[in-house]
Parts: structure tokens; C-alpha cells; sequence
DNA sequence: TGCGTTGACCCTGGA
DNA sequence: GGTCAACGCA
């Protein structure tokens, strides 16, 4: 196969341009994938060293398909020796291990350095918390993390935190970060922002290890670049800087990280980063019918903070797309499982379609119908593989054989199995780690030789010990022999059954699983157990999929990213959902979830449905009912290109700037699914209340209805209802203003559009 | 120390 | 509606 056959004029000259900085704007299914593939295929055709290369990818997946195509193209068989282990292809992250492995000296961090995941910062904040005695309302775990990872993607460390630092509040913070980062660093460990950030800070302070890979990649290329951070930003120019060959490919329009640091500014200011870069510009997309793509221009059009593109395609104009405004999230469900049902019906395969939503917690209702009906499904993401309980604390066994020092993996198994080991002898081991600077296997260890133990205490922890003793001196076993070792030695499956819980056999599986993955870690000979702890810690769900699998993927719209599909379902489009509550105040948010849809769209080849439902519950059936008006996106989608499919029991009115539903069908088939709790909860599919005279809407169905509505206060200004209880003939309305939110009675509130007092 | 119950928090998104 | 930590009791 030549990849240079078929490629358009503006990805050949990609391509082929002759080096230097070159920043490809790429529309959504305009082929960046294969530029990429061909541009690296095209350099080792022209002489240049698969040594020399180093290409940045969003995903594993992304990489390992890459690393394959490219391969077959210059006739490298598999991954192994040659192209596959000299070329460097990864994720930001996995790259950054890689180096740092290679540098840990250089770097100061220990070579077998443990990777934190979002569980183990939390580990380590709560204990910060709790020893400073901080109020843990002020310092919600998760903000915290979240004020540390911004830091991070910024490059700004404790001192810069501090300095900067503008509040008693701010201080404190900057004291936990610095704390934070020293029990990191005494537990031989680094988070993920610190992969990146550690490279940043190795490059920049030694200029020998820069110039040793600078000159050796002699090319550096990045996919997704619309969404690499300051830090990742930094890392990429200092690898450049030496000969200045940097290949990006991004599209604006694509942004969708930007909580988590990304930085649209370095796809917009790419020129003045890199004086005499090159700008090309796809914008023939080879993915989508015509319809689907004029429904991403238009809705896409929107938005201001862009280069401004209009993608075009040579394909037909094909369906209209498909809104169906369902009653409630079941009702939504149901709806979704027709739409696949009819693609299967098409003669597609179930693999060929997607339902993507916003949130996570959506999937339990799609995952219920599809599991009632027997329709094969993946859910993508949420709790992936590698953080389910009983592979983490098997995971944890095998990092602390690498690396005693990490205490947050200490204290997960210390006690798991059960071995009598409770909080009297964490607080000796505890004293003993601070007292004499040791790590915390070793003072458990002087504990038990000092006879400072009950004998209960120093019989389970004479066993502790004898598992990680055991794995340590096996560090250079194949990682599956290590792992069935750790599973006699801890007994763990036992332990599994001992805990008498439903999900027994699931928890067992998922052990099988991870042996599985251990298996094939070690047949492929990729190398040393801290190589396969850090896969463990970098593959994602999205990365794990298996090829040829007959079923219907349900992920989020993040996760879809880079993925296309015949059909593709967007769900949950309502205000506050899609786009989310977080974001409606704030013009920038609003556009990244309006980007975010985009992506959504665009992952569609032939076929679109998307959905709404009038009601839907948070938290279970306890938590109030969200909705009220459908996405402004949905709206954004001209009118023509749209076939509406409305629930009878629902009197729905389009109006401008998003349209509302009225009248007594939201309040009536709320309180009709209230009902049903103990009874079947709905009708047969297929007929849900379409013989169904809607019934009066009750205060209840008043209160619903004005969530989500805009309203006008005299003294507060506009805002936005997002909650309303009844109150002595008046509601007492939760209100969103921009000066806060408020609680409210209706009485002093005026519609936004209508005029009715809500 | 082990175990069951209660109650808080939760549900933007993820390497 | 699910998870997890704190709490109280055996």
C-alpha cells in the first residue's frame, strides 16, 4: 500500500513539506490520522532513522494503531525490535515514563517511581487534611486536586503557589501543595501532571539531557494538538527547539479539554511560537453524509474563539437526522434501543453504532433498557478496568515489591486480606516511619523484630511481609508468574469470596482478567513489572477496547473522541445536561461544550439520533428531577436537516433560544412514574403514552416545570431556576443569579419570556 | 478488632 | 441509588 496514493493536494503537501514548524488545521474526518501515518512513512522513506522520530498521540489506541500502520507500510513486521521500539509513539504520559525511566537519575526521582492515579492523590490529600486538621469543607479533596492540577498544567510549583498567592486561603493551599509534593516524593512517587512536569524540568535544567534528545529527534509530531496543555506546550518546544521540526495537527474546533488545562492557544498563536511556521488547512472531510456535516457547520458556527472553517465532502446528503424528545430518561432509553434496533435492521453491525452523552451517570438507564432487551453492550469509561478495588489491591501488592516506599500502596494491603491488622499498629508503624525516616514495609519490619507487637499483630504481619519478601526477590519474573505467586501467597481469592458480595463472581473475573493482561504483558517481552504497573496506570478504557466485538459502545462524548461510527446517538441533549449547568454562565464554557457536541456530531458516518427527555432524575429516584428546556444545540441544528419525533404526551413548543415543553404532560408522566415505583414502572415499549390523555398538572408538575426556567428579580437581576419545593401556596424557588444563588419565592419572580409569575 | 448501620456526598469530563 | 467513612456495639 502506498499511503502517498489518494491523498488530496492540501495532504500532500503536509505531508511533504520539506521541515520546519508546520501546524495543520484538520476538520473533524478530513484524514489527519493517515497525514500523520504517511508524513512519518514519507521520512523514513526519505532516510531519516525511526530513532530519529517522535510522535505524540492522544491515545494509546491512537498509538498503537499508528505504530502498526506504519509498519505495514514500510514492511516492518510487528512492534518488536526495528521500527516498532526505536520510533517513539505515545501518549504525552507514556512518553514522558518512558524518558524519565531512562533519565531517573538525572531527574532525581527514583528509577522505579510509583504512578499516583486520582485515588492515590486522594489518599494523600485526606491524610494532609486530616493532619493539619484543615476543615475538610473549605478543602474539599477533589478542589484541592483540582487547584494542584491546574498549578501543575501551568508549571507553577508550591513556591510560585505561594508567592502568588492571594488569600489565607490561597496560602494554605500552596502549604498542602508543597506538603503534598514532599510525601509524593518520600513515597518515590509522581501524579500524572508530574510526568509531564518532571520531563519540563529535566529538560530545562539540564541542558545536556536536552541536547542529547533534541538532537535525536530529529522530527517531533503532534496529534490533537488543540488540546495539549502549557506544560505539554513546554515539552514540546524545548524537544524542537534544536532543529525546529515540529509537525502539529489540531482543529480548534475539537478543543474539549480545556478543564483540564488545555490551551487553545497554542493552535492560535502556533505562528508566533514559531516564527516562519507553515499553516495548511484541511477541510474536505471524507466521514460524513452531507447532512450530518452541514449539522456540525451550522451548529458549530456559533461560536466566536475559532480560526473559522467550513468543511465540505463529495458524499450525499443521505438521512435527515433524527430529535426525539422523550418523557423521562427510561422513555429516552427506549428510544435509543429502537433507533439501534432499526440500524441493526439496516443490515449494520451493532460495533458500527455509539450512544454518547455528557455524563457518566447517564449510562445506568441506557444500560438497564439495553440489558432488558438483551441488546449487546459495552459501557466505555466511568470506573475503567484498572481502577476497580480488587485489581488496584492486587496492583498495589506488585508496586510496592518495585517500590517499598509507597506508602499510599502500603496501607491499601496492609490489612487486605484480613490479617489483624487494625489502626493501634498504623499509628506504631506511623512513629516509626516519621521517627526514623524509613519506609513503612521496613518499620513494620523493626516492630516485629523488636517484639513491639501483640501476637496476633506480629503473626499478620509476619505474613505481610512474607508476600512482599517473596515478590521482591522475584522482581525478574515474568509478571504472570509474579502475579499468580502474589494470588497464592495473599490468598486473595479466598478473601473475594470471604467478603460475601453479590458482585463475587465479577470481582473474580476482573482478577482473571488482570492475569490475562499480566499474560500478555509477558509474552509480548516488553520488559520489567514497573513497565507493566505503568500501563496499568496510563491504559485507559478507550485503549483497551477490543477490535470485532458485535456490540453497541455507550461512552461519553470525551471518550468518542477520535473514534467515527455508521450511527452514533447523542443523548441527554438538555440545558444543563448538554450543554452542563457548569458552563451555562460562561460564554467560553458554553463554546467548549457547544465544541464537545461537535465532536459528538462528527462521529457519525451515515446515521444521527438525538435525544432529549422533559424529565430526568439525579441521584436515583430520591434526587429532584432535572429538564425542562431542550439544548440550544439541538436548536442550533437548522430546521430542515431535522425530523422531530415529539412524545404525544408532551405539548412541545419551539420557541427561540431553545424551545420549551408546557402544559400538564411533564407534570403528569412525573407523577404517574412516582407511582410506579412498586408497579411495573411504564407500558409496553413502543406505546408509551400514546393513547394517554394527559392528566391535570398538579403543584407537583408546577414545580417541575419551572426548573430550568429563566426568571427576572427585581433586585437580583435574570437567573435561572434550578430548583423549587412548594411552599403555602407559593413555590420557594432555588435561583441561579450572576450575583449567586438565591432562594426565592415565586411570587417575587417574573417569567423570562412569557411574563407568567413562576 | 470486626462488623453492621447510618449518613454525607455524590454526578461534568480523564491521563 | 451507590459508595465510603465514621460510629457504635459485640
Amino acid at each position: 500500500m502506498n499511503l502517498l496514493e489518494s491523498l488530496n493536494p492540501e495532504q500532500c503537501a503536509a505531508v511533504e513539506h520539506p521541515g520546519g514548524a508546520l501546524l495543520v488545521i484538520a476538520g473533524a474526518g478530513s484524514g489527519k490520522t493517515r497525514v500523520l501515518t504517511a508524513r512519518i512513512a514519507r521520512l523514513l522513506a526519505n532516510g531519516v532513522l525511526p530513532r530519529a522520530i517522535l510522535a505524540f498521540t492522544f491515545t494509546n489506541r491512537a498509538a498503537r494503531e499508528m505504530r502498526a500502520r506504519i509498519g505495514a507500510v514500510v514492511g516492518v513486521p510487528g512492534s518488536a525490535g526495528g521500527v516498532g521500539r526505536e520510533l517513539w509513539v505515545g501518549t504525552f504520559h507514556a512518553t514522558c515514563v518512558r524518558l524519565l525511566r531512562r533519565e531517573a537519575e538525572a531527574a532525581g526521582i527514583p528509577r522505579g517511581f510509583a504512578i499516583y492515579d486520582r485515588e492515590d492523590q486522594e489518599a494523600v490529600i485526606r491524610g494532609l487534611v486530616k493532619k493539619l486538621e484543615l476543615p475538610e469543607t473549605a478543602f474539599r479533596v477533589g478542589t484541592v486536586l483540582a487547584r494542584i492540577s491546574d498549578a501543575k498544567n501551568e508549571l507553577v510549583g508550591p513556591a510560585e503557589f505561594e508567592r502568588v498567592a492571594a488569600s489565607p486561603h490561597e496560602r494554605r493551599l500552596a502549604e498542602v501543595y508543597g506538603l503534598y509534593q514532599k510525601e509524593l516524593a518520600r513515597n518515590g512517587a509522581l501524579d500524572f501532571d508530574d510526568l509531564i512536569g518532571v520531563t519540563v524540568r529535566l529538560l530545562h535544567d539540564r541542558p545536556d539531557v536536552a541536547e542529547r534528545y533534541g538532537q535525536r529527534f530529529q522530527h517531533v509530531l503532534v496529534d490533537e494538538y488543540q488540546d495539549t496543555n502549557h506544560a505539554q506546550f513546554r515539552l514540546v518546544h524545548a524537544l524542537a527547539a534544536v532543529h525546529g521540526n515540529l509537525f502539529v495537527v489540531g482543529d480548534d474546533d475539537q478543543s474539549i479539554y480545556g478543564w483540564r488545562g488545555a490551551d487553545l492557544s497554542n493552535v492560535l498563536e502556533f505562528e508566533r511560537a514559531f516564527p516562519g511556521a507553515t499553516v495548511l488547512r484541511l477541510e474536505q472531510n471524507y466521514r460524513s453524509t452531507g447532512n450530518i456535516l452541514r449539522a456540525a457547520n451550522a451548529v458549530i458556527a456559533h461560536n466566536r474563539a475559532r480560526k473559522g472553517k467550513t468543511l465540505w465532502c463529495e458524499r450525499e446528503a443521505g438521512a435527515r437526522l433524527r430529535f426525539a424528545l422523550a418523557e423521562d430518561e427510561f422513555d429516552e432509553a427506549r428510544r435509543v434501543r429502537r433507533f439501534l434496533e432499526d440500524h441493526v435492521r439496516r443490515g449494520r453491525r451493532l460495533d458500527e453504532a455509539a450512544v454518547l452523552y455528557r455524563t457518566n451517570a447517564q449510562s445506568r438507564a441506557l444500560e438497564s433498557e439495553l440489558l432488558q432487551q438483551g441488546l449487546a453492550h459495552e459501557i466505555v469509561g466511568g470506573v475503567s478496568f484498572y481502577q476497580r478495588r480488587e485489581v488496584k489491591d492486587l496492583l498495589a501488592y506488585l508496586r510496592l515489591a518495585v517500590n517499598p516506599a509507597d506508602a499510599v500502596a502500603f496501607w491499601r494491603v496492609w490489612n487486605t486480606p484480613r490479617r489483624g491488622l487494625g489502626s493501634a499498629v498504623r499509628r506504631e508503624v506511623e512513629a516509626v516511619m516519621s521517627g526514623r525516616g524509613v519506609t513503612p514495609v521496613e518499620a513494620l519490619r523493626a516492630l516485629v523484630r523488636e517484639g513491639a507487637l501483640s501476637r496476633a499483630a506480629a503473626r499478620g504481619a509476619d505474613r505481610l511481609l512474607g508476600v512482599l519478601d517473596e515478590l521482591a526477590t522475584r522482581l525478574e519474573d515474568p509478571v504472570d508468574l509474579l502475579f499468580m505467586r502474589l494470588l497464592a501467597g495473599t490468598d486473595y481469592l479466598r478473601h473475594l469470596e470471604s467478603l460475601g458480595e453479590e458482585d463475587c463472581e465479577d470481582r473474580r473475573a476482573n482478577v482473571e482478567e488482570l492475569a490475562a493482561a499480566a499474560g500478555g504483558f509477558a509474552a509480548r517481552g516488553e520488559g520489567a513489572l514497573s513497565d507493566f504497573l505503568a500501563e496499568t496506570a496510563l491504559l485507559t478504557d478507550v485503549d483497551r477496547l477490543a477490535e470485532g466485538v458485535d456490540r453497541v459502545l455507550l461512552l461519553t462524548a470525551h471518550n468518542a473522541k477520535g473514534l467515527e461510527f455508521d450511527s452514533v446517538v447523542v443523548a441527554g441533549l438538555e440545558e444543563g445536561l448538554f450543554p452542563h449547568g457548569s458552563a451555562l454562565e460562561d460564554a467560553a464554557e458554553l463554546e467548549e461544550e457547544r465544541r464537545l457536541f461537535y465532536v459528538a456530531l462528527t462521529r457519525a458516518r451515515d446515521e444521527v439520533l438525538l435525544t432529549a427527555a422533559a424529565t430526568r432524575r439525579r441521584f436515583g429516584a430520591l434526587g429532584g428531577p432535572l429538564g425542562g428546556q431542550v439544548s440550544r444545540f439541538v436548536e442550533e441544528v437548522p430546521a430542515e436537516l431535522l425530523e422531530r419525533e415529539v412524545s404525544p404526551a408532551l405539548a412541545w413548543q419551539p420557541r427561540t433560544g431553545g424551545a420549551r415543553w408546557e402544559g400538564g404532560g411533564v407534570g403528569a408522566s412525573t407523577v404517574a412514574l412516582r407511582r410506579g415505583w412498586s408497579e411495573p414502572v411504564r407500558e409496553a415499549p413502543g406505546r408509551s403514552g400514546r393513547n394517554r390523555t394527559p392528566e391535570p398538572a398538579g403543584r407537583r408538575g408546577a414545580v417541575h416545570r419551572v426548573i430550568g426556567r429563566e426568571v427576572y428579580h427585581e433586585v437580583f437581576g435574570r437567573g435561572i431556576v434550578v430548583d423549587a419545593e412548594d411552599a403555602a401556596g407559593d413555590l420557594k424557588c432555588t435561583v441561579r443569579f450572576a450575583s449567586g444563588t438565591k432562594k426565592v419565592m415565586g411570587r417575587f419572580l417574573t417569567g423570562g419570556s412569557d411574563g407568567d409569575p413562576a
